[in-house]
DNA sequence: TTGTAAGCGTTATCAC
DNA sequence: GTGATAACGCTTACAA
């Protein structure tokens, strides 16, 4: 049933040698034997064995992105989708695979490692920054082995992220200008990364605008609905409320809705909010929310490129790429 | 730097076979040995390469799920994280990997055969309905290649689905136990898989409480937001609206709760909604939507083990698995 | 219980 | 241009 390189070469009544050079299109085999051996592949219906190869080339032609799906609701989660299918598109046309490693298996601390790079199962690795540690980081540099974090790292190593301070600025600026006076910044959790780089954008913003930073106008929590209600309960109540909000996400953005609407207070007449992230819930709040979208699909393409990069160069300096996310303006930001 | 399993056999006195052996823990190999072996393997840091592996065994310790990305917003789209965890959950813990296939690339027709199957890089495949094309069932059983589907299909082989059928008896009946004197179906094509079998049910629902079946009532569309307030302001502004609605999706519900907004058709008061799909709006719509809720995860756990089954034994017949969705009762359908 | 040697299906290095 | 032949790293009869 099956047929290899030797059945071939055979049929053709020539080495094995020689169809491996037709296979890989070798300038130093006739035009004519090519297309006689070409044929008898496709009448034969000849596949060549990847293992094979890839014990030969010494290679697997594969890239893993490796997750850690015991993590609920990680930054992944939802974009999950289209990061794998930014990287398909650009390690797919280059005939690689993209295999989708779960680190956190009951196995003894660094088992992806031996499971898929010293085991040479793969050739690449693309992982998010809440699955790559430090140390993890040093150790692949160590092995010289090629990999990408998606989400930016200290580390020495090529990373693609958004460009979450200019997220924040920019929401925060459109704000601004739509006349909103002052303006609020709620969800996650002090010190985390991302919440920090968000933050950051906002205060660069209030600065450029040449307004002042209120503390109390600046509410940190984990980023859900409840956390988001209660902020802006507090927030809206107090003595002297914002006009307007930035939320971390969506949730925190409904938990912000729920409580304006419970005290009447009218978007966006007497509240202007806009939140990052554009899914799941934005588009279809009431009213819809003015949201920061990012394209997780160019980011996955970003990665994967970097990755091929370097995987056919091994000497590519490491690359930082930053993203620019895009202002969405809907109804709950826009007081005219 | 790199350490074989001649290097170990050296290290430690022995033949390679018998390195071979104490990886594979063969009986026949003395304790002794074995520890010896074992110990050489840990100091020189030895980690078996797959690659060869797979060559020897003819097999590649790796299950592929396909999917076509070029699709937007299908099905498995928003439960691709969760189906993924859930194979991975059940193959990881067997020493397999998944790697991810997408089946539209440019490529000729038929290419991911010869990519992942005829090639060997996989010993086992997981798709969706909407990638497994009749013939291609009958190609891949023809090859005898070990294949499960995620969504029922007439070919022969193995599928796991959600049962749709008894989810729209559930919602159907749940509206009609509260009190709801009619209900009607609204969203999906006419002919279009999904929607018949939850149809199907709906109807039942409506036999089984010897209600007749309003054709007026029943709505085709696709399953968006426009299509949904479409249906809704039709339905509401007839001269015998319903009292409640099935929808077939959250989008279609977001259309459906628009209307009746605009309508000034209070919910649940005057109009009873319930909704397949918990995700990814139910829960944070005005009011929160009763919804249908399906684990995707146990889906993607399903198809691993029938997999794992069908690899373990090429002989094991085709298997039929139904999953009962789960119903969660919030505002939108409570009348009390 | 352990060792020998022949695969597994390619690629790569030389000769010719 | 083409063909032997030795890798690649592991498994598996079959011997010993």
């Amino acid at each position: 049933m099956k047929v290899t390189i030797t059945d071939i070469a055979k049929a053709a009544g020539v080495a094995k040698s020689t169809v491996s050079k037709v296979l890989n299109d070798s300038p130093r085999i006739s035009e004519d034997t090519k297309q006689r051996v070409r044929e008898i592949m496709k009448e034969m219906n000849y596949t060549p064995s990847s293992i094979a190869t890839g014990l030969a080339r010494q290679s697997s032609q594969t890239v893993a992105l490796l997750v850690d799906m015991s993590k609920e609701s990680e930054f992944l989660n939802q974009y999950f989708y289209n990061i794998i299918g930014g990287i398909e598109s650009v390690i797919g046309t280059r005939k690689y695979e993209l295999t989708i490693a779960n680190i956190q298996h009951n196995h003894p601390e660094g088992h992806f490692l031996q499971r898929l790079v010293l085991n040479k199962r793969v050739d690449g690795l693309i992982a998010n920054t809440s699955v790559l540690s430090e140390a993890l980081c040093e150790e692949l540099h160590r092995l010289r082995f090629p990999y990408i974090s998606v989400g930016e790292i200290q580390a020495p190593g090529s990373w693609v992220d958004f460009d979450n301070r200019s997220g924040g600025k920019m929401l925060t600026a459109h704000l601004l200008a739509q006349g909103y006076a002052s303006v609020a910044f709620v969800g996650g959790m002090d010190g985390e990364a991302i919440r920090e780089q968000r933050y950051a954008g906002y205060r660069k913003a209030l600065e450029q605008a040449g307004r002042p930073l209120n503390e109390a106008w600046v509410h940190c929590g984990e980023a859900h609905e409840e956390e988001g209600y209660r902020a802006a309960m507090m927030l809206l109540q107090s003595g002297r409320p914002p006009e307007a909000i930035v939320c971390i996400n969506n949730y925190i953005a409904y938990g912000v809705l729920k409580a304006a609407g419970e005290l009447g207070v009218r978007i966006p007449q007497e509240l202007g909010i806009a939140t990052f992230d554009d899914y799941p819930l934005a588009r279809y709040m009431t009213p819809p929310l003015t949201s920061l979208n990012i394209d997780t699909f160019r980011l996955g393409v970003a990665a994967g490129k970097l990755l091929m990069e370097q995987l056919g160069n091994p000497e590519t300096p490491a690359k930082h790429l930053l993203l620019k996310p895009e202002l969405i303006v809907r109804e709950s930001s826009t007081r005219r």
